[in-house]
RNA sequence: CGCGGGGUGGAGCAGUUCGGUAGCUCGUCGGGCUCAUAACCCGAAGGUCAGAGGUUCAAAUCCUCUCCCCGCAACCA
């Protein structure tokens, strides 16, 4: 393919940053730099970026944990972020940050667009009020039909937001999807969006907030901010320049070839972002591919897990291009997959280290030992070449057709399929034996050529995945720049006849699997000590996060405001339709039942628990999970990974007993 | 009956669209070679393709049912 005259724009998501980003996000970026440094390659005028969503009530929380205001919060983070794109050899041509000041400014002018078409109009969230509390409840949250804080009356009141009238477009994104199936891949996700999002009925999206601050503000409505989906997605459009004068070329590269997302994202991209887009009268992004998760011993990565994998640790041991190869090459782009320190190192020693690196070095020290590092001219073919070359030959056609499909793993397969067959023709045409004989120089030429032909044209094919490693290979080969584009990975035999090597380093040094276990290990116990511990229970985080190094210590006083009852179980059952709740009925001494509902059925059964005592939070605010009050809680102790155990209590403790 | 993905030699995966010798990498065992990063090359062992039934001359692949795993969603007060 060739990309002259021709445009490609291309974008990661922009990353939030409340966190330091692990190998996850890593993915996510090398994967799209790698087909930005490839669409390059071949010639087209790439627009590749990135970013960082930095929006929103968890900064705005996180902020204030750390005592400092958001835009400080997320300077530091962001700082590190591009620290590690930069480790990572990430060629973005851009990185919006939606706190930059023009996008803000367009993000507005959308909203206000949207609001003056009559796509966004102004609603009301429909509630309950408690006036002293001044708080807003939901109807699940009342208790008894009063306020769950102090008990009172509460009145009908309503909440002004805005809504995006969502629901008008599913005709056209259904539309949208059959007629062109491919808009959004792997297919595996088309079901999924239809069959959750769109036949149960597209609602309204609420696309203001007025609960906190840390957004941009709608402008003809200042306490409100806008939602930062909204935010976050116009990102692709206000990058280019869209109704601001940082950049003048959205007509260019408008619409994007492909925006690379994780799969959990998948939804605000293809029904949301669209929507957005139709209703703005835009073109929409060609493509959508949603690709899979690094998993981790049986899990979702997750800072909570402790089980994150620090790519800066991985790149300073084993060098971006070997990081970069192993991620795109161990897992298929569109599905999950299973990241361990053993597939790391396997993967590296033996493509990188004992067929890649050593084809290098071998080829180009035959050349030195046998003709002083210059071939002579002279040549004689044999059959027994055709095989090797004729995969050399085809190898561009068939890399490109996976790298078009973005099978990353399959177009590097192809190439290591002639990498392999080189290190056989090796040992096919022994030139270690032919270079005994002086009559044999023609033919050792020619076997020695062959194999650094195959080497150019494999490490020509290489180089979006290996920005660093490939221009040493072509020096260790002799091969200059202008045999070394894309183009030129098509035609066989384009070294020049007496090509002059130049022997190097070894490109990936071997790795001792036992030995970097043992280290790897170590440090990340280290990790997961320092990681704050079981906090794997707390969903979507709401108050403090412990903060890093410091113990957040209370007073006894505050610890009084915590009280504690024993209670017996007089009853308990599963609650219908859930798989983890059940409800409890609890003798706390006062007389009156008290009910409990607690996630532990994957641990206990109702049975078990009738009877016994326990330790219930006797003055916790009442919820409703699942539709069931709740009126405290009862004490569990999480034993190791995945394990609970109620704490209970000696039979002979009266109910009602106060624990301190 | 919420939605989706998956169950293939010891491990990790491909193959399932459009039925027809079960393939790849790692590991294990044996052999070869010595140019090279103790690398490379060849060979072997090892699979009831989760289970049951069905369609078919023929099923990993199509149909039905069952079991198990994972993710999402809703509930871990």
């Amino acid at each position: 393919m060739n990309g002259q005259g021709k445009t490609f724009y291309i974008t990661t998501p922009i990353y939030y940053p409340s966190d330091k980003l692990h190998i996850g996000h890593s993915y996510c970026t090398v994967a799209t730099d790698v087909m930005a440094r490839y669409k390059r390659m071949q010639g087209f005028d790439v627009l590749f970026l990135t970013g960082t969503d930095e929006h929103g009530q968890k900064i705005e929380q996180k902020a204030e944990a750390a005592g400092v205001t958001p835009q400080q919060y997320v300077d530091q983070v962001v700082a590190g972020i591009k620290e590690l794109w930069k480790l990572l050899n990430i060629s973005n041509d851009r990185f919006i940050r939606t706190t930059d000041g023009y996008h803000q400014e367009s993000v507005q002018k959308i909203f206000k667009a949207l609001y003056d078409k009559g796509h966004i109009y102004k609603g009301a969230y429909k509630g309950k009020y408690c006036t002293p509390c001044e708080s807003f409840w939901t109807e699940s949250q009342l208790k008894d039909g009063k306020c769950p804080d102090c008990g009172r009356e509460v009145v009908d009141a309503e909440e002004e937001a805005y809504f995006f009238k969502l629901s008008a477009f599913a005709d056209r994104l259904v539309k949208l999807y059959e007629e062109n199936p491919l808009f959004m891949e792997p297919q595996s996700r088309l079901n999924e969006m239809v069959n959750n999002f769109i036949k149960p009925g597209l609602e309204d999206l609420c696309v203001s907030r007025t609960s906190f601050k840390w957004g941009i503000p709608v402008t003809f409505d200042p306490k409100h901010v806008v939602y930062v989906w909204v935010d976050a997605l116009s990102n692709y459009i206000t990058a280019l320049g869209y109704g601001n004068e940082q950049y003048h070329d959205f007509e260019k590269y408008w619409p994007a070839d492909v925006h690379f997302v994780g799969k959990e994202i998948m939804r605000f991209h293809t029904i949301i972002w669209p929507a957005m887009l139709m209703a703005l009268d835009l073109p929409l992004p060609k493509k959508v591919y949603g690709h899979g998760w690094l998993l981790l011993e049986g899990g979702k990565m997750s800072k909570s897990k402790g089980n994150v994998v620090d790519p800066v640790v991985l790149v300073e041991r084993y060098g971006v291009d070997a990081i970069r190869y192993f991620l795109l090459r161990e897992f298929p782009f569109g599905s999950d997959g299973l990241f361990s320190n053993e597939s790391l190192i396997t993967r590296i020693n033996a493509d990188l280290a004992n067929d890649l690196g050593n084809l290098v070095s071998r080829s180009v020290a035959m050349v030195g030992k046998y003709f002083d590092g210059t071939l002579p001219a002279e040549r004689q073919t044999e059959p027994l070449d055709d095989e090797v070359t004729s995969i050399a030959k085809s190898l561009k056609q068939k890399y490109e057709a996976q790298m078009e499909a973005f099978a990353f793993q399959n177009a590097l397969i192809e190439i290591f399929k002639l990498v392999s067959r080189t290190n056989k023709y090796i040992d096919e045409t022994a030139p270690w034996v032919l270079a005994k004989n002086e009559a044999n120089r023609p033919r050792l030429a020619s076997v020695l050529y062959n194999l650094l032909e195959c080497v150019r044209i494999a490490g020509i094919l290489l180089t979006p995945f290996m920005p660093s490693t490939a221009p040493k290979i072509f020096e260790q080969i002799g091969a200059d720049e202008g045999i070394t584009g894309y183009e030129s990975a098509g035609t066989y035999g384009l070294l020049p006849a007496n090509v002059t090597v130049h022997k190097g380093e070894g490109l990936f040094p071997r790795i001792d699997m036992a030995k970097e276990l043992a280290t790897l290990g170590a440090s990340k116990e280290k990790a997961a000590e320092k990681a704050p511990k079981q906090e794997k229970k707390s969903a979507p985080v709401k108050k403090e996060q412990p903060v890093e190094g410091v113990a957040s210590l209370i007073t006894i006083d505050d610890f009084a405001k915590v009280q504690l009852r024993v209670a017996k179980v007089t009853a308990c059952e599963p609650v219908p339709k859930a798989d983890k709740l059940l409800r409890l009925q609890l003798d706390d001494g006062s007389g009156t039942p008290r009910q409990v509902v607690s996630g532990i059925h994957p641990w206990y059964e109702p049975d078990v628990l009738t009877g016994k005592k326990v330790i219930v939070v006797a003055n916790l605010k009442p919820a409703k999970l699942r539709g069931v009050e709740s009126n405290g809680m009862i004490l569990a102790a999480d034993a190791g990974e995945n394990e609970v155990k109620v704490v209970f209590v000696d039979n002979s403790v009266p109910c009602g007993s106060v624990v301190r």
